[in-house]
DNA sequence: GTAGAGGGTGAGAACGCTATCAGGCAGGTT
DNA sequence: AACCTGCCTGATAGCGTTCTCACCCTCTAC
């Protein structure tokens, strides 16, 4: 099937040896045959086997990266992101979806494990437990942490400040004079969810606000779990004026539920949303939002995979990149 | 680092040669023995090494996947579609974007090709120049191609029914009166573009409208582009009362020349759209489509490079998936 | 003329695995 | 006693690289 460094060396006449260093390019090779290998290389359509070289070299150049879905767009732009600043260095990205399921990200992490990739991203689907990454890291192969943190781990983790982005979005429409604020929200149990749930609750704390229960409602992290609770939580007795969103897919159900209802923005109910998608100013009226850099998380990621691949063993550290909150027509709060 | 088979050996008391037998489960192996070194292996975190493993066996059980960018939701999901179902054969996806330049396609085919995926799945560029996948497939290895061919490439494809689909827009469109309609492509060098035109053509055609240059207004794939061209075309002395938009960033783009042009479908301007997204519902009026089944692609895909994985070596194949209409509000043929 | 330096080359080990082969040992058959 | 058979085991040859080491040859210096 594919040439091997033998055949070159038997077609330019040299040993295996001597093919192989004027190939690789180290040691003493006259420049003739150099030349001459070369060549033969060419002649006969000789691919170098990484996977052999990484056997022996002990590093694959392969990242393995693990997101719940690659077909939520936020995944999808980060590991965008993430590609091409890891291709720039001559690594490829193995994909693997979790679901946010944490068994499946488990087993997910074990095929990229014996895989033997260089370095792992994961957008971890569990806050608290991070045991199959600790073995990962006693491996000697560096993680990264994507959108959220886990507890106790001692990975680089690269975040966006979720619970400022939340409390700047509540402190808005907290200005604009809304008093019941609902909140629509996934699960808790991931961490970047967890932190806008806090951000919340600061908001409503700095305004006198008492926090109620009946207005945050939690769901599962698919689009039409978020258009079940912001549905029950609209035809609720005393439904909220104002509503916030943690994330893109609660986001759209949300709308969804609004226009079921015959809820119109931002008059019947303003709205705020986490997370910035192409689609939010392709409705009307556009969503506010609170925007992530989402390409830069991904830019991040990878420089900080790469610096330690590079050797960096300083202790882990966690990047908090800036949200930003971007007022448009749903929340009222821009004329 | 990682624990080899030799370290599972010496922990158990026996030699390297039976320890990988009982590991491995073939040829003859004492129960006792079995167990003692399956128990070796526990206590010293044994792991097997894909990498080794996949040198000797030819198989690196990886598949290769090249999209124009992950980013465009209709590659995300096919790709979704596409992992799902080669996972559950033990295979994993590695991801590279091709950008829709058929030189950065031929360097990322080079580097999976070095990598020794197992098989590749591309949705080409370029139509007509093959080569690249063509050394694969002499190397012994399938090429599956997503969503365009590629003429003359002895390669299974599996596509979308692009013809029928444009034709059944254009016919529904003419139907509803419109004899000016503006279509919004981007580059006919992709191929299913290029099909979806002589959809376009062929509806015309049948209804006796002359071909108008002037309507029809090429870019690039960007949703950018999709903007610039449908804001000219609407913009020119004779604008026209529909448009047929051949690819979803098109139809994001053209929604937006709309919008500053200050024109409201289906009132103004009637829209269909190539390809169904989320978004599509979530703006008013709800667009019209032509609905691929992109997750079935990927399936498809799938089941086509595994059965020839598992030795197939059938003439290729191209499969065509159905398209199908969905008449929302955008077009003025639901009321 | 001989020693030494240095360019150039081939043999061969190692990476961790799969898989074949030769051989040992117990038990039964001639 | 000689022989086979069946179970079990260890030694060992690859897979295609990288890279070290020993060696040879030529040229310069004394």
């Amino acid at each position: 099937m594919a040439q091997t460094i033998r055949d070159v060396a038997r077609e330019a006449g040299v040993s295996q040896a001597t093919a192989a260093r004027a190939l690789a390019g180290y040691g003493y090779v006259a420049e003739v045959t150099r030349r001459r290998v070369q060549e033969a290389a060419i002649a006969i359509g000789y691919q170098p086997n990484d996977l052999a070289r990484a056997l022996v070299s002990g590093a694959t150049k392969t990242i393995g990266l693990v997101v719940g879905d690659i077909e939520n767009p936020f995944f999808a732009t980060a590991a965008r992101g993430l590609a091409d600043a890891l291709e720039r260095e001559g690594y490829t990205l193995v994909l693997a979806n979790s679901d946010e399921e944490l068994a499946r990200e488990q087993r997910v992490v074990q095929a990229l494990r014996q895989r033997l990739v260089d370095g792992l991203v994961v957008v971890p689907s569990s806050g608290d437990d991070g045991s199959h990454l600790a073995a990962i890291i006693a491996d000697g192969r560096p993680v990264v942490l994507l959108d959220r943190a886990i507890e106790g781990l001692a990975a680089d983790a690269v975040l966006v400040d979720n619970e400022n982005g939340a409390l700047a979005a509540m402190r808005h429409l907290i200005e604009l004079g809304h008093r019941r604020i609902g909140i629509v929200s996934d699960s808790p149990g991931i961490a970047s969810t967890a932190e806008r749930l806090a951000g919340c609750r600061a908001a409503l704390g700095e305004a006198g606000i008492a926090w109620d229960d009946q207005l945050v409602s939690i769901g599962g992290s698919s689009q039409s779990d978020g258009y079940r609770t912001a549905r029950s939580l609209l035809t609720a007795a005393r439904p909220p004026s104002a509503i916030f969103t943690l994330s893109n897919f609660m986001t759209a159900g949300t709308i969804r539920a609004l226009r079921d209802l015959n809820l119109s923005m931002p008059v019947d109910i303003a709205l705020v949303g986490f997370d910035d998608l192409d689609w939010t100013t392709l409705v009307e009226p556009a969503i506010s939002v609170v925007a992530q850099p989402v390409s830069e998380l991904g830019q991040a990621v990878a420089e900080r995979l790469l610096a330690r691949l590079r050797g960096d063993s300083s202790p882990p550290v966690q990047i908090r990149l800036r949200t930003s909150l971007i007022i448009r027509q749903s929340c009222g709060g821009m004329p």
